[in-house]
DNA sequence: CTGCGTGCAAAAACTTTGCAACAAT
DNA sequence: ATTGTTGCAAAGTTTTTGCACGCAG
């Protein structure tokens, strides 16, 4: 991988980064090329859930040469192998979020603003464990997206203009 | 509103819908027409969640002239008054589901099967209710998605064929 | 009458794909 | 060498929009 160094990662989870990437390439065949891991790199160095059209933006910072459709196949990869979620938060765009680097967590979404804010909430988590064994589920990710009005534009509705 | 009959609503909730739909049209000066009533109508006959397309070959078996942008127009409308939610399961898709005339409930997705079973489950709901709080955030909507493996799903990976 | 709503087709926005050149093993 | 990968542009999908006509209030 590049030498740039995350400020959100520590060594180890840059470690299982690669080796999870790795293991999950060698077992289909794939092959790890100087585009793929740019971009890897470039993703899990940002913080946040962006877009494809976003990443690249970053990652043509580095190289200008790579295309829209690499970056859009490579962060299907790190989907597929786990390493990334796929959100759709409703404008209709897929956002990308690393699997790893910080506790699971879910997400307030401004309907109005578009502000994320990120919780944690292990009672939560907790109950929803305990509603998939009862239903003989096997969970292996969830999600949970709360819809609504941020502070401010709860004012901003109240009092407009 | 037309003059059929759904087998899933109440006549209370039929009134509930009628009732929210003339307020949030009669605030913004918008126009009750033969082409929403229908859609509307059609809509909450069906149970599940449906995609614009779905909800349109519906649409045109009573009235073959509709046009899908109706359609689309007027399930963004249901869903800015509250009446439908808009979902998102991850094919490129919005889905709409009734916002009236079951409980709120959540999704238990089988990443192999796809099979979907709903659940509710009332103390993460107030857990979810006292997190906005805490955020300052005033909730309008929200979803959540357990995504795994079903138990017929769990034996057919442990012992394959 | 005065807009808002509708259908149609064109356009937009996002994503996938075919293909020839290219690179990794 | 062999096979997977890339960039480009074309094509696919899903959703939105401009416009002239029609309909509701």
């Amino acid at each position: 991988m590049g030498g740039s160094v995350s400020v959100t990662m520590t060594p180890a989870q840059r470690n299982e980064i690669e080796k999870t990437l790795d293991r999950y390439m060698g077992e289909r065949g794939l092959k790890s090329t100087r585009q793929r891991s740019l971009i890897v790199d470039v993703f899990f160095e940002m913080d946040g859930h962006f877009s494809v059209e976003e990443v690249w933006g970053r990652v043509r910072q580095d190289n200008p040469r790579v295309s829209v459709a690499t970056v859009y196949r490579t962060m299907k990869l790190l989907a597929e192998s786990g390493l990334a979620h796929a959100r759709n938060f409703g404008d209709g765009q897929t956002r990308y979020e690393a699997a790893i680097g910080k506790d699971h967590h879910d997400h307030l979404i401004c309907t109005r603003c578009g502000t994320i804010i990120e919780f944690e909430n292990d009672q939560i988590e907790r109950l929803q464990d305990a509603v998939a064994r009862k239903h003989g589920f096997q969970v292996t990710s969830h999600k949970m997206e709360l819809y609504g009005l941020c502070r401010p534009c709860q004012r901003a509705v109240e009092q407009p203009a």
